[in-house]
DNA sequence: CTTATATTTGCATCATTGTTGCATTTGAAA
DNA sequence: TTTCAAATGCAACAATGATGCAAATATAAG
């Protein structure tokens, strides 16, 4: 699907940041930080404008944070335009990349009597076969 | 255990901020934040004292962060002190406590040729009993 | 117990990031 | 094309992360 269109279907105005930020999202192969968003952005916007479209689109369920720790927040498209499973996420320590762990099933959590569950998040730490054949190329 | 004894074993010096830091966590019934640390402790410490003493604390894995999302990060000693095993934990999105879900069994990841793990941190978002029950008491 | 020393504290300070108000600009519906 | 609500860009402020340094303090040695 084109940015333009999922921009239609969740009701929000088609502006050139937001299309931008889907676009960059629609062909990245993994979670992207808000600057590695912003490096591939054609657009040189406004930190704001910036910081209130990762808002919005938040909050119209385009787009899901993934937070690896307090200074490490990834963003990825929403499962519902993906049509990925929900999945558990793998931080690399090394080179600081996420990736998702799509072929790992993931177990049912059956919470205590009185407990709702909106949703899951599973963030493994470690290092990425990359980064362990080239421990030098941090 | 006792605070003192936590420094000592871990070869921190034992000061009133350190040790009043550990001696709230060792009563606290589930994982706190920086702000209900600072409340529960007698002492009035600067805010520079106090932010370094956590990233002591936590690089002598004394304590852990348990990172909910970027504006909420709770604090738990770490297990190899309370002898607890790993466990998920559970955020409460009406009145932002967490839970040590201890009796739930973690699945096995098993990751993918070449990745190494190091630890896995699960956190479920939901609603507690409490809030069930209660969902004006916010 | 006293002394010596390395560590820690508190304060000042600066950087970064989160957040809001408001005038101007812009998207999209009529 | 016109109209109007919504979004942008800018200024400004708050909150938080981080560092340098003199003074205070914990611990080990005498």
């Amino acid at each position: 699907m084109e940015a333009k269109e999922i921009l239609k279907q969740h009701q929000l105005k088609r502006t050139s940041c937001r299309e931008g930020i889907i676009e960059v999202m629609l062909k990245a192969a993994h979670p992207l930080s808000e600057s590695e968003i912003r490096e591939l952005l054609a657009g040189n916007y406004d930190r704001t404008t910036f910081y209130r479209s990762f808002i919005t689109l938040e909050e119209s369920r385009i787009i899901h944070r993934i937070v690896v720790d307090q200074q490490t927040v990834k963003y990825a498209l929403d499962y519902s335009i993906t049509h990925k499973q929900e999945h558990a996420h793998f931080f690399c320590q090394v080179c600081h990349d996420v990736k998702c762990l799509e072929a790992i099933p993931l177990q049912e959590f059956v919470l205590p009597q009185g407990f709702t569950k909106i949703n899951t998040d599973i963030v493994i730490k470690g290092t990425c076969p990359n980064c362990q054949q080239n421990p030098n190329s941090i």
